[in-house]
DNA sequence: AAGTTCCGAAACTAGTCAGTTCCGTATATA
DNA sequence: TATATACGGAACTGACTAGTTTCGGAACTT
């Protein structure tokens, strides 16, 4: 069952006629406890009655809401999808280089961090249920990549580089660095790291090697 | 509990005087299967029968030689150290170029493929315990980056590349790009995607982008 | 106010698994 | 052959947790 399915069950039984209605921000309060446990605990060391307990809520309520523990995570991990980054207002500066560096800002820094954390909690698990596996590249491993696509694709359109870079490949060297900065090497990704990044291997990559 | 704990308890109980001596190839057994299971089920999804049944071995003999779970993995992950490289045949081809090429073997690839694998299963965890960090650090992650370390010192040695590459930058390219291909992408790692890399990132990265 | 529905809290069930204990057997020394 | 040791197997304990049920109360509708 995912966020879909929930909006889809409410808006059939229309204003709910009688009693209590069915609270749509409660949802968001459980999933918002589910990935903070999620991020701190793992999938096998987050428990029900943790989430419940940090969203305030009984865990009955989680039960009428969710089938079952691996339902909600998957939904959890779905609605992480755009806490930062707006596709929208993605900087526009003119130079590839000038697009990069304006998106090292320490709010999406911090996102990016929380969502590697949730990730880091998810991956022995994303081997085995397809169904996580695909929300977490939806809404966490595909959007990163897609900005940098984007960038990338831009630079090609107005000349500055050439059409014949690899933009799969180069579009995911940032967040392959990242990652395993954070998760295996344990290091800060700080703005000296990223601005390293972008000068030492994402640019050289491209051809803008000194032009830059 | 390392395995150098053991081989000293054990060298301290001379050649054992009497009845059946405890046989160190039977822990070699034990933390091979330990591996298997932790690589197809994670930290979490192992449990000890598992691993006991694998190494056709009881329970029991298990907690006779680590005293727990969390121990045994710690060791197994320990003794994953060099099971396909040796620091000595590295190969050493003139250039850069070639001595990155030249550890794009097959059995080279798959080893990888196992170890990250298993690193996958304990991720998680990584962040929880510092004892497992450490020794996923010293025995996986660490001598990667070392072997690239000793490519691109060479290749400065030798005046082939500026002294003023980030080598520490630039040796974590290529684990990091594999690890997240692997363990988010889900794609495979093979020579098509190796070659890629070297010669859009990694040589571009440390000025031999046309030259090489 | 009456009726309905959802709520949080808590008790409960059932299954799993880390770690322990016990036992009959196999293998080595002497 | 007698003895000591470690073995595999199986039974057991205790803790934990996913998921269920129950219940009194709160909030909304009419």
């Amino acid at each position: 069952m995912t966020q879909l399915d929930l909006d889809e069950r409410r808006s059939t039984e229309p204003p709910a006629k009688l009693g209590r209605p069915l609270d749509v921000t409660r949802d968001a309060d459980i999933l918002d406890a589910a990935l903070d446990v999620l991020a701190e605990e793992g999938f096998d060391g987050m428990t029900i009655d943790m989430v419940a307990a940090r969203a305030k809520a009984g865990k009955a309520t989680l039960y009428r809401r969710w089938p079952s523990k691996t339902e909600l995570v998957i939904d959890a991990v779905a609605c992480m999808k755009n806490s930062d980054l707006n596709f929208e207002d993605l900087p526009d500066t003119g130079t590839l280089r000038g697009d990069l560096v304006a998106m090292i800002k320490p709010p999406t820094i911090r996102d990016a961090e929380k969502k590697l954390r949730v990730m880091a909690g998810l991956i022995s698990l994303i081997a085995r249920n397809p169904e996580l596996a695909e929300a977490a590249r939806v809404a966490v491993i595909a959007p990163r990549a897609e900005i940098n696509r984007t960038f990338l694709q831009r630079a090609i359109d107005r000349g500055e580089i050439s059409p014949d870079v690899d933009i799969a490949m180069v579009s995911n060297i940032s967040p392959s660095m990242v990652t395993y900065r954070t998760m295996m090497l344990a290091k800060p990704v700080d703005r000296e790291f990223l601005i390293s990044l972008i000068d030492k291997i994402i640019l050289p990559s491209v051809g803008l090697g000194a032009a830059a």
